[in-house]
RNA sequence: GUCCGAGUGGCGGAAUGGCAGACGCGCUAGCUUGAGGUGCUAGUCCCCGUUAUAGGGGGUGGGGGUUCAAGUCCCCCCUCGGACACCA
């Protein structure tokens, strides 16, 4: 082997560079030794998992108990990798590593989310080709991660960009689109057994006649009308500063882009939709089986907000005399006879056909706006409403709105109550009007309070009440008509009670609303996944599986077409759309030019890093069987991959959509998994802290020094603190190839795992990285000499105290692992370390004390460990074991020491036999001298012993 | 506003209801070195006390409670972070 340049040869005197040592472990032996062994895991193929089937076919390979781990695949963006990306990464290779050393068969690949904005923004500013850009990036990425040492199978990596891989994502979305939803079985099926049905006469047209008397071109319609992805003209997300329209998800709260912050509008538009709707309920309710935090649990829920409630018809006359029921959704038709006005949203398309001519007699002077009719009150407040954007309307809660002129009678009790216009009520959600109860809704009683409406309780809030609308539980007062009575029943029994009379009188009907809506799927943007769709005058059609894969045509410009921000009006122009030939199919057929999102590969990536060059299909059924199929020792276990970690900004989107893709294949019978994801584990950030100088400016964080007063200067100068993101702009990045130079990868990994547990946020400090550093010299000197890199091993036994340690840290590491508690893991081989070095650091460390060491670290730090290991003269690598294990024999002791507490304070000690009973444990804590004095003559009043802990005398 | 998380030394963080602060950084002292640094050894929660030992007291955001015993369980409040946000 070569070290130090400087220094190889004859050793060198001890000197009082202790770098001068030539075998000493620091960043240059570690550069050294961490390259050789990624070689050699490269050359020997030494993490390349067996498949039980498919084109990798070697069963007899396969040894122990699967695994499937997986990161969030990245998206390998221009900027390279900064110290916080690979943390999860890191912390899926250690459990990796510890698995595969415990006798597991583990899979474990890292793949590239490549299709995106970004790659085409740069083609369009600098003319390179978005491949070319894009195959750059994912070059850098996997040298960043190679030089880390993570055991990823490398024949299993895979980009969405792949040829070879979108062909199947086309594919996958071609089963989708020859689907359909069937309501009774609760399950995707295939179109054909639709068409069968019509064919049949097992299901009914829209319009009743029979399916043969039909022309092609309506029952292509109506089939259209059943798929999962479907095109409709509705209303959409339009960003014309990006130029293409953006799935709900995609907007903020305030009504812009996620990216690039422009204004978004609202047009009617005809885009591709994926009907995930249709799986609202079983994306609630398997919530419950799979091993997921709570936080991420509870957004998914709160995203598709199901709320169960009534739809209650409210009859009315138009200004044209003709008779209309306003339905409103509500959760709470116990509270109708509450219900003392309506509002319509101003987009409602009743609100301009209600207003009479005249306001009624006695009209209050605030329902008006001021406004001399009805009919004018309206508009003016409709335009004043459109005007206003999602953020004016958010944050301004004040209520507003006008009288329609109009009443309606509540069906309970046949009163007349006004219709209003308002912009609390929201046309997108259930039908774009409601009953108000202000006695029993907080946004209701705000309006009744402006507009001097009455308050009915229909709740008893109890005599204490001295609040305003009261929305919790209690008995029904009020709530009665000659057929029925809610009184003295509580909300639930009410609800029940009050529906089951309002279907029987055909008022209204239980239904479930969501706030779901179906997934915008379609992006006018050029590097995305083509459709595999053909179109003719009557709609779409599939491209036939067999002239997959549709690729992407070579364009000149490779911009969507963007416009002003503000420009509303303005159509998208799709960049596929200039690919003039490649649309043109023939004279009757042209291609869709819309792509799709950058959430399409990352649906079902997992799927394919399990059989990646499988050309027959895009996973092999026993494969995916193997790897992701449902654990028969488990009643109710969905399946899926064994453990996904990732940050939580992907709760909603990302792990929703591939949660449906999933479903939709589990459906078909392509899979055997119901979910993609059986555990989840949000890992944490590393954040960094930034410096801004009086100007504002941010100075190099690297070069910013704390003061002793506890204030920072840069170059002299103080400055301001500031933590958060890492980012270039904020001068504050750190790359894992500046760690791997200065300390090496199995530091930086040490480092990483050891400032603590997976799961937690902590800020980067980089002058910390020298702790972990120092571990691993400590255990370097342990073993090797520095001076002249023999072996410094004895092959003493090690003595009963090193023992007992040592099997106390295997069972302690174990734990830990498993658990991926790597802070502690480290702690405990540290302090393990330390007491080598105490006890043998002069005359050599016993080999059977030092190999078990070198094994444990070896998940954490494997080239330092694999070296070690090799040098203790074991030819084969550790990769796969053995992983120590820990002996019963020395996890027992002859003797403990007990703490004695007197009431509850720790007062004493005394070492007694491990195996003493209680009775002899409480005899020996009374006759310790400081208890006896404590005690003082007194018998105490009770006395605790709890075996192996402590015993408590209360006196 | 609603729903989640989290508050422990100068810092990152440890602690199946049972000895608070493991381990690391930093800091202090000593050693080594011509010197410095990523070397070595020891110390390092706070207060009182002692020449030094020995002692004693307090302490996990604040207040209450359960318990022989609470950082840990329960209730209320405060602060910070995240998600959603007029969803009827």
């Amino acid at each position: 082997m070569t070290t130090d340049t400087t220094t190889t040869g004859a050793p060198a005197e001890p000197s009082g560079d202790p770098d001068a040592l030539p075998y000493r472990y620091n960043a240059a032996l570690a550069a050294e030794i961490e390259r050789r062994w990624q070689d050699l895991w490269e050359e020997r193929g030494t993490f390349h998992t067996p498949n039980p089937a498919g084109p990798w076919a070697t069963p007899e390979a396969i040894k122990g108990e699967k695994v499937y781990l997986l990161d969030m695949f990245p998206y390998p963006s221009g900027k390279g990798l900064h110290v916080g990306h690979p943390l999860g990464f890191i912390g899926t290779d250690v459990l990796g590593r510890y698995l595969r050393m415990t006798g597991h068969n583990v899979l474990h690949a890292m793949g590239f989310d490549a299709f995106g904005l970004p790659a085409e923004q740069f083609a369009v500013q600098t003319g390179a080709h978005p491949r070319k850009t894009t195959e750059d990036n994912i070059r850098r990425y996997k040298a960043q991660l190679r030089q880390l040492g993570l055991a990823h199978d490398p024949r299993r990596s895979v980009a969405t960009t792949d040829v070879e891989f979108y062909r199947w994502t086309q594919w996958i979305f071609l089963k989708i689109f020859e689907s359909w939803y069937d309501e009774e079985q609760q399950k995707a099926r295939p179109i054909s057994e639709l068409v069968e049905e019509f064919a049949q006469g097992k299901r009914r047209t829209p319009d009743g006649r029979g399916w043969c008397e039909l022309t092609t071109a309506e029952q292509r319609k109506v089939i259209d009308s059943y798929r999962l992805a479907y095109v409709s003209e509705a209303p959409v997300n339009w960003c014309p500063g990006l130029g293409t329209v953006l799935a709900n998800e995609e907007v903020t709260a305030d009504g812009r882009s996620e990216r690039g912050n422009f204004p978004v509008f609202r047009r009617n538009l005809k885009q591709w939709m994926i009907r995930i709707t249709a799986y609202a309920d079983r994306l609630i309710d398997d919530l419950d089986r799979v091993d997921w935090p709570e936080s991420v649990k509870a957004m998914q829920r709160n995203w598709i907000g199901r709320s169960e409630g009534a739809q209650v018809r409210f009859p009315t006359t138009t200004n044209t005399g003709e008779r209309v029921d306003i339905e409103v959704f509500t959760t709470r038709p116990d509270t109708l006879f509450g219900a003392t006005y309506m509002v319509l949203a101003p987009e409602h398309p009743l609100a301009s056909q209600l207003p009479p001519a005249e306001w009624p007699e006695g009209t209050d002077e605030r329902w008006t706006g001021g406004a001399a009719t009805p009919a004018e009150a309206v508009t003016a407040y409709q335009r004043a409403t459109s005007r206003k954007s999602e953020l004016d309307r958010q944050e301004n809660r004040e209520k507003t709105g006008v009288f329609t002129g109009a009443y309606a009678t509540n069906p309970v009790n046949g009163k007349k109550i006004p219709v209003f216009i308002a912009d609390y009520v929201l046309m997108g959600y259930g039908t774009g009007a409601i009953m108000a109860v202000p006695a029993q809704d907080q946004r209701d009683w705000d309006f009744a309070a402006v507009f001097g409406l009455p308050v009915v309780r229909t709740v008893d809030p109890g005599e204490d009440w001295d609040g305003e609308a009261f929305t919790g539980d209690g008995p029904a007062i009020n709530s009665a008509n000659d057929e029925i009575s809610l009184n003295g029943l509580n909300v639930a029994d009410a609800k029940r009670t009050i529906i089951d009379w309002l279907e029987e009188k055909g008022y209204g009907k239980s239904v479930v609303q969501y706030k779901l809506r179906d997934w915008l799927f379609s992006r006018q943007r050029y590097w995305g996944e083509p459709f595999p769709i053909i179109w003719d005058e009557d709609g779409p059609l599939p491209v036939p599986e067999d002239q997959l894969p549709v690729e992407l045509p070579e364009i000149a410009d490779y911009s969507p077409k963007t416009f002003d921000p503000e420009d509303a009006d303005s159509e998208p122009e799709p960049p596929l759309s200039r690919a003039k030939d490649w649309v043109r199919v023939d004279d009757k057929h042209w291609r869709e030019t819309n792509t799709m999102p950058q959430w399409a590969g990352s649906c079902w990536y997992y799927l394919r890093y399990l059989d990646p060059e499988n050309d027959e299909r895009f996973v092999d059924p026993e494969v995916e069987r193997y790897w992701m199929g449902p654990d028969p020792n488990k009643p109710g276990d969905p399946g899926g991959v064994d453990l996904y970690v990732g940050g939580v900004e992907h709760a909603v989107l990302h792990l929703l959509y591939a949660r449906m893709w999933q479903k939709v294949l589990y459906d078909l019978g392509e899979v055997s998994a119901e979910e993609p994801f059986r555990k989840l584990f949000n890992q944490g950030y590393i954040q960094a802290y930034a410096y801004t100088d009086e100007r504002g400016v941010y100075v190099p964080a690297e070069e910013v020094v704390q003061n002793p007063d506890g204030g920072f200067t840069w170059n002299g100068k103080p400055v301001n603190r500031e933590y958060g993101k890492m980012g270039k702009s904020l001068n504050n990045v750190v790359t894992p190839d500046e760690m791997c130079e200065r300390y090496g990868a199995d530091t930086f990994r040490l480092y990483e795992m050891s400032t603590g547990p997976l799961e937690a946020s902590r800020p980067w400090s980089t002058q910390d990285v020298v702790g972990s550093q120092r571990f691993l010299q400590r255990v370097w000197r342990n073993i090797i000499d520095e001076r002249t890199g023999e072996l410094r091993v004895t092959d003493e036994a090690p003595d009963d105290d090193t023992m007992r340690l040592l099997h106390r840290t295997i069972a302690g590491v174990r734990e830990d692992f498993e658990a991926l508690r790597y802070n502690t893991a480290a702690a405990k081989l540290i302090e393990y370390n330390n007491h080598l070095t105490k006890t043998y650091g002069k005359v050599g460390v016993p080999r059977a004390a030092a190999e078990p060491l070198v094994l444990m670290m070896a998940p954490l730090t494997p080239h330092i460990a694999e070296e070690l290991w090799q040098r203790l003269g074991h030819e084969e690598s550790l990769a796969y074991g053995p992983f120590p294990e820990a002996d019963e024999r020395w996890l027992t002791v002859d003797t403990v020491e007990y703490p004695i507490q007197v009431n509850g304070k720790v007062r004493s000690r005394m070492t007694v036999p491990a195996d003493a009973d209680n009775a002899a444990l409480e005899a020996a804590a009374l006759a310790d001298p400081k208890v006896v004095e404590l005690l003082a003559g007194r018998t105490p009043k009770k006395v605790i012993v709890v075996p192996g802990r402590l015993v408590n005398v209360v006196g």
